[in-house]
DNA sequence: GTCTTTATTTCGATT
DNA sequence: AATCGAAGTAAAGAC
């Protein structure tokens, strides 16, 4: 990894246009090419960047360097007008990386071990990532032949997870019309809106306790 | 802004629940608090962070730093093993900040302002993010009394969009039953099965180009 | 402060 | 390599 902090100005082009003008910042250049500039301000986000997997050069104008970086649909460009710290650390190439717990993810692998938490007693089978030919659903309980509910699973479900629902419901239903299909939408948490516009799309909605959670 | 080089460890619980096993990696401190944990992969993302708006604690378990860094619901807390680098950058405290272009509010200005470019020859007025009871949509326009024209704006439509769109005409319609309400997508770029669900739902799509696109 | 939406979203899985 | 759905999304703007 290379940390350098210096006086620069920075124009990138690709998926949109931006402009940095002069001022003292840290960039940081990854072994994998990845570029940050980060200013002392912004949070935790870099003004401006570019992922891995590009070409980087160095050019001067006068004794002033430029870095280019160019990708296949994008191009960044650094000015460097004052260079205030340039190292190199040394890092092991081998990162552990990140482990997470509680994700969507793990609740769905939950529930689909645990209908009984959505109130499905004896359900034939339960599928997961069942295609619904507008995406895939996170649960389909089949609790006989001919009643399916289809479950929408989220931490945290918005106006956007009761839309999800619906199109996943609509389109279910038209590849299977002789099926009766219920949609549920099951979250650890709801915004308000969430629960009037699902009542008012018929879509039921289950408030589900994680294990670990307090 | 503080730079620090070490083999450190890493536990976050918040929205999530994290852990990141000891290595060496770049933690950055900014002057609002914001922290970012670096590797030498992981492109520009830091493995782990937390947003400015925190309280910084250092405490120590024997001779070991730990630093915990507190917000509202999330707590992140650093056990450093072996510090190798740790210095400050004084930045310039004005940033001047990026500036962009092409953006989603620059397409919908000028949409707004050229409602010819959606078909639009003689509208009677176009509103801008027009609550829809559901949202605001990014325009409607007012073809005449009795007939409107929805029409949400994006750089790139996908199925959200399309649901997003979908939600805004059910709800702007219950409002106005006695106007005739047709939906639009407007969009730089569209996904296919946004352009599939988008005629399933009646919704009509234009792709529009933007005036400084190539 | 809560909710809604954007983003050079970024990231990961899949084709 | 391109596509598409999801995210500890984060951050900004509205209410």
């Amino acid at each position: 990894m290379r940390i350098v902090v210096a006086r620069c100005s920075v124009e990138y082009t690709g998926r949109g246009d931006t402009h940095l003008p002069p001022s003292t910042r840290a960039i940081i250049i990854k072994a994998d090419g990845a570029v940050s500039i980060h200013a002392d301000t912004n949070g935790n986000k870099p003004l401006n960047y570019m992922g891995a997997g590009n070409v980087m050069t160095e050019s001067a104008r006068g004794r002033q360097k430029i870095w280019t970086f160019q990708k296949k649909n994008e191009t960044i460009c650094i000015k460097l007008h004052s260079i205030f710290h340039d190292f190199n650390v040394d890092m092991s190439p081998s990162e552990p990386g990140l482990s997470r717990q509680g994700t969507e993810k793990d609740l769905q692998s939950f529930l689909a071990a645990h209908p009984e938490e959505l109130g499905f007693l004896s359900p034939h089978s339960v599928h997961r990532e069942f295609d619904t030919g507008a995406g895939a659903v996170d649960l389909l309980v089949k609790e006989s032949e001919s009643a399916w509910c289809l479950v929408e699973v989220k931490r945290i479900a918005t106006l956007d997870s009761v839309s999800q629902t619906q199109r996943y419901w609509e389109s279910l239903q038209r590849l299977y019309p002789e099926i009766q299909i219920t949609p549920m939408l099951a979250a650890l948490d709801f915004k308000e809106s969430a629960l009037t516009q699902a009542r008012h799309s018929g879509i039921a909605t289950h408030h589900v306790t994680f294990p670990n959670d307090s």
